[in-house]
DNA sequence: AAACCGCCTATCCCTTCGGACAGGGCGACC
DNA sequence: GGTCGCCCTGTCCGAAGGGATAGGCGGTTT
């Protein structure tokens, strides 16, 4: 079995060779993304490609798409130290053959090797099952304190009233925050601003 | 290696132990829960059991829970043919150390009895991504077809309006069918509902 | 000091919701 | 034929939401 790994990390990349090496498998390695589509185009497609997400030239997924077209529609597989499982995702929605977060036990990684090449899609469970948070840092930024509170109250689908004697203010204050929040939003109405908020995890 | 498998269905397990022989691996069966039990405490811990979720004695993931503690706590796999991703998830959460649907390719599997022996956590990515249809379909029993389409306009934060104007109603008739579904899914409000379908799974 | 921002409050006005009450049409079932 | 469930429509009214405009207060920035 020939793997190619591409990682701008030496210590990680030659870790990883190391096992797979103890394990028979043939194994090229790149240190960034042109580096790794020349090996490709020279050592003909292997059976198994693994990118480093943060690595020159991958231009978030866009060097994944251009690996598999490259490696004949073999597997793919992304590597990452640092992604959220957003970006998991959104790799695995993009056609990666799995998704392995550099955290991952080394033992495991033998077989998550084994099961992209046996063209078995693979993410780890407990990575997978991680809550979002990116979003939600973003409605941080977003929005001022006070909105936020009062869009707590409107992913309860409370009213006005409830949301003022919640947070010990006027009727008429909360629908201003109601109405600046809604206008950050891009929110049609409160509805909509609760919808916004529940689809981004921000509970 | 040390395994077993607990099935039912003689086919599936002699073809599964047939796999797993031919990778070196020592395969044990037996053909319900108490089988399985016994076998443990006989030839001591396994470093991998795998069990059927409708083998006779499981009692869904009862039988889960007690082999994990005779078996020192050693991992133990769920096998099904049937079962949801719901349940798939329950497994996971009542300390299974995977779960293999028998669709699953029998290349896969080697790899993923080597996973699960290692320490690690396996459950196919494309099963866990199924969406949920359990609440969805209660939603069809408790509402009707007019009170369905209206609560998708109420999932896309549309005015009684606008929804009428698409359901070619009179606004009118939209408050009744708010009103009603509301009440049927005990909603303070429109954004209530909105939300309780949203969270239900049904968009 | 002046400008600015986040926050709070207020008044005015119009739209939208939500609920109550009152009907009619239609198909299924008994 | 009667009853029931579902669907549709209407009127009336109070409650709630949504928007504009204007101002006060306590901060930080410039």
């Amino acid at each position: 079995m020939h793997v190619l790994i591409a990682d701008d990390h030496e210590l990680v990349r030659d870790t990883i060779a190391a096992f797979l090496e103890g394990d028979g498998i043939q194994v090229h390695t790149a240190d960034d993304l042109g580096g790794a589509l020349s090996l490709i185009r020279q050592k003909g497609p292997f059976d198994l490609v693994l990118l480093d997400f943060d690595m020159p030239g991958m231009n978030g997924l866009d060097g994944l798409s251009e690996t598999i077209e490259v490696n004949g529609r073999n597997p793919v597989g992304i590597l990452s130290g640092t992604a959220s499982r957003t970006v998991a995702e959104e790799a695995l929605e993009a056609g990666a053959a799995g998704f392995l977060p550099k955290t991952m036990a080394a033992r495991s990684l033998r077989n998550a090797v084994r099961f992209m090449a046996a063209g078995e899609t693979f993410a780890p469970v407990s990575f997978m099952a991680q809550k979002e948070d990116d979003p939600a840092h973003a409605f941080d930024e977003l929005l001022t304190d006070r909105e936020k509170q009062v869009l707590i109250g409107l992913t309860k689908a409370q009213s006005n009233k409830a949301i003022a004697r919640d947070l010990d203010l006027q009727e008429v204050t909360v629908k201003l925050h109601v109405k600046t929040l809604s206008r950050k939003l891009n929110a049609r109405n409160r509805t909509h601003a609760a919808l916004i908020a529940k689809e981004a995890g921000f509970v």
